[in-house]
DNA sequence: CAGTGAGCGAGCTTCCGCTTGACTT
């Protein structure tokens, strides 16, 4: 047994370490937090000085078991959680559940895992800082008090199940209110003028390409202009060359990576995690959860030869990188390659393409800037007052941009002109362009937004994404766009001429649309605790976080002073026993019947209501389809809801009716249920395309099963994803070249043996 | 697998932040 045992967080990083030591030390791992409050009940007594109740996480009996075994055989024991806010709260609590005594506890931080870091952290233990874990304690009591007492209240006054918190509700917040923005967005237009010359050099002629500096209007002002330049002799009026530096860009964040990942590869959060966290459990990438820039002294000398090596001294600049980020705790290094001369890494083909972007981004974090030449060439002429110009970009030297470049770099080349030299025309266009409304979040954006207000940390960033979509009160989706018309005239050799042209507007692809429950429980949460979604709440509190962590304040004294207001207000909401908000809206009354119709919030989201509640008559209800909006929903949308379940005809003896169903509208006949297609609309369904539908589906049905062997019911079916086996409830999988036509009963119970092995090993 | 929504009342839902698994059609 060693006679020293080293505690830290994540058991990956307890193996490097382990690799650094060796036999001398017992590495144990807590695998995150231990203790917490209680996960069904609130868990702190708000009368007697908000005292927590902390109990183990379930689950995590076996970790700390062993955590008790081999603290008692060791002679010293350090504690080597990371070292911010958490990580020494996870301290104290292991202190607490270990036995220790507090003042004992030999507390060390590594700040980045490289053998000299760890051994020289060791030769200097400091004791346990219990303000900082006051400070810990303050932001959980408060979230959980937030968490617990708002939530409950969306139950009551809104629907069942919903939640509110400090750092969702502010992410949902952003998105509604970028969608009001986007809503209220007026559109406008105005020409832009574009102009190809020919400049003449030597014998041959090159193209130069030009933009008129203002933007017209009106449409009689474009003609006019055109015509003026019908016959006009254009000529280069001055030249204005510039240098420029691109600077290189810091190395990953968890942040930063989750934006690149999507933009260039197209990851969801979610995704670019689950990735990164396996190339990290693999050793090839330092931990993927951090807010920090800093890279170790033993990365920077590796990638400086890696550099050097690959490109030359001149490319090689090694710099720090200061963080700007708001509570950035800083407690590891920047995402980087562990191993800088392993240009390739990761078993599948969305491994190793995150591994490269994380390997040429560390890369160019310490590579040279890239110096540009930019150039501006203005152009006049002899018929009117206005410039075009035309810009040329052009790198003399790439520095960083050998490894890492963005979309938008293009080199734009010009040819040597100087003032006085003509230009021939070629051709003039005028393109009407619409303006654009503020972008939707994409989820890496948003990430972006919640990093720069400080709310979230680098950990629940792809969890809260996750939360708010779960909720239902944010979906991710694509939007085909509409088609929209614009005007073009085009000047050639003399003559204009004038088209309208169509081009799809506003087209979207994995962008964040709040849905109705997210803006009614948006409104809800500003109408009554506006300074809770706001955006500046986290920060503020994070002020006195930092203040109870320099032991200026007082923990207990911080949460009362919060929560007395706060919980006044829950009480007062809670009062108004019979006042909902469900963002009920009536839109006019039923022809038919006379009946009032309203839309509103229901049990099971957005619907719509056909007479009163409470009264003797039960109203008729019927859910919104996909895209109908609460706040946009007319009369007679409702009223084509409300038709439904609706007989269309008959076939074969049997009637035929359309419904809506858990999995959207369907047609039953004869006890059977056949599903519309996403596209169309079943109110406007007829006989005869339901017809089709049955006979298709009848069609699908029998071509389902390719053997049915009967005895033991082995059957080979066609399914989703191909043919498979099914028997005794259990789908197995055809081994690939397997023609499953041919398949006999022997051959399934083989594939089926088979299977079952391999699922046994996968076990252990 | 093919709704639901009143009212009664049982019992349930919920936060943020730290870590990995255990699950697969």
């Amino acid at each position: 047994m060693a006679a020293h045992c080293i505690i830290v967080e994540s058991p990956s990083k307890a193996k490097t370490i382990k690799k650094y030591l060796g036999d001398d030390y017992h590495i144990l791992a807590t695998v995150g937090h231990i203790r917490d409050l209680p996960k069904k009940e609130l868990g702190i007594d708000t009368k007697h000085n908000f005292e927590p109740k902390y109990v183990a996480l379930s689950g995590k009996s076996e970790v700390i078991l062993n955590l008790k075994k081999a603290v008692k055989g060791s002679e010293k024991v350090y504690i080597a959680t990371d070292p911010d806010r958490e990580g020494e709260a996870i301290a104290w609590h292991l202190a607490h559940l270990l036995g220790m005594n507090i003042a004992d506890v030999n507390r060390v931080s590594f700040h980045e895992i490289t053998k000299h870091a760890v051994q020289e952290a060791l030769t200097h233990p400091v004791g346990i800082n219990v303000e900082l874990v006051n400070a810990q304690q303050a932001r959980r009591v408060l979230d959980r008090l937030v968490g617990f007492e708002l939530s409950p209240l969306l139950w009551k006054k809104i629907k069942p199940s919903l939640s509110a918190g400090r750092v969702q509700s502010v992410a949902v917040r952003l998105i509604v209110d970028r969608e009001e923005e986007i809503e209220a967005f007026a559109v406008e237009s105005a020409f832009k003028v574009t102009a190809q010359f020919l400049a003449e050099e030597g014998n041959a002629a090159e193209t130069v390409n030009a933009e008129l500096s203002k933007r017209f209007k009106k449409e009689d002002d474009v003609r006019s202009f055109l015509e003026s330049c019908i016959g006009a002799r254009f000529r280069v009026d001055d030249v204005d060359k510039k240098q420029a530096k691109k600077q290189a860009p810091a190395p990953f964040t968890t942040s930063t990576l989750q934006q690149e990942a999507g933009r260039k590869l197209h990851f969801s959060v979610t995704q670019t995690m689950m990735l990164a966290q396996k190339l990290y459990e693999a050793g090839h990438i330092t931990y993927m959860r951090t807010d920090s820039l800093n890279l170790s002294n033993l990365a920077l000398a590796m990638i400086k030869t890696q550099v050097s090596g690959m490109f030359g001294e001149e490319y090689a600049h090694p710099r720090k990188f200061k963080t700007k980020t708001k509570g950035a705790q800083e407690a590891h290094e920047a995402i980087r390659p562990t191993d800088m001369s392993r240009q390739e890494e990761g078993e599948n083909k969305n491994l190793r393409s995150l591994y490269r972007l994380i390997w040429k981004r560390t890369m160019a974090s310490q590579m040279a800037a890239a110096d540009v030449e930019r150039t501006t060439v203005r152009i006049v002429n002899d018929k009117n007052d206005e410039r075009l110009e035309a810009k040329g970009e052009v790198v003399t030297f790439p520095g960083f941009l050998k490894v890492y470049q963005s979309d938008d770099e293009t080199e734009n080349m010009l040819p040597a002109l100087k003032p006085g030299d003509p230009l021939r025309l070629c051709e003039m266009d005028a393109t009407e362009k619409y303006t654009q409304p503020p972008a939707r979040y994409s989820e890496p954006m948003l990430v972006k937004k919640m990093e720069e207000l400080g709310i979230g940390r680098p950990s629940t960033y792809a969890p809260t994404i996750s939360t708010i979509q779960n909720r239902g009160y944010v979906v991710k989706e694509d939007r085909p766009g509409e088609d929209r018309d614009y005007r073009q005239f085009t000047l050639k050799d003399g003559t204009i001429v004038r088209e309208i042209k169509t081009e799809k507007a506003n087209a979207v692809k994995s962008k964040l649309f709040p849905t109705d429950i997210g803006r009614v429980v948006n409104r809800f949460l500003i109408n009554f605790f506006d300074d809770i979604v706001n955006y500046n709440f986290t920060a503020r509190i994070e002020e006195d976080f930092d203040k109870i962590a320099e032991g200026q304040m007082e923990w207990h004294a911080m949460i009362r002073e919060f929560y007395d207001p706060f919980h006044a207000r829950i009480e007062e909401a809670l009062d108004k026993k019979n006042e909902t908000f469900k963002g009920e809206r009536l839109l006019g009354s039923d022809p038919v019947t006379g009946k009032n119709v309203y839309v509103k919030i229901g049990r099971f989201g957005p619907m719509v209501q056909l007479g009163e509640s409470k009264t003797e008559e039960k109203p008729k209800f019927a859910s919104l389809l996909n895209g109908q909006r609460l706040d946009s929903l007319t009369l007679n949308e409702a009223l084509d809801l409300l038709s439904f379940p609706k007989v269309i005809g008959e076939y074969q003896g049997e009637s035929m009716v359309v419904s809506f169903g858990k999995f959207g509208p369907y047609v039953k006949h004869g006890g059977k249920f056949y599903s519309l297609p996403k596209s169309g609309d079943p109110a406007a369904l007829t006989a005869e395309q339901a017809i089709e539908l049955i006979e298709t589906g009848r069609d699908k049905q029998r071509n389902k099963t390719i053997h049915d062997f009967g005895k033991e019911k082995i059957r080979v079916l066609n399914g989703r994803y191909g043919p498979y086996i099914a028997a005794g409830g259990k789908n197995f999988k055809i081994p690939k070249g397997t023609d499953p036509q041919s398949l006999t009963p022997e051959q399934c119970r083989e594939i089926m043996e088979k299977s079952k092995k391999t699922k046994a090993k996968s076990k252990k």
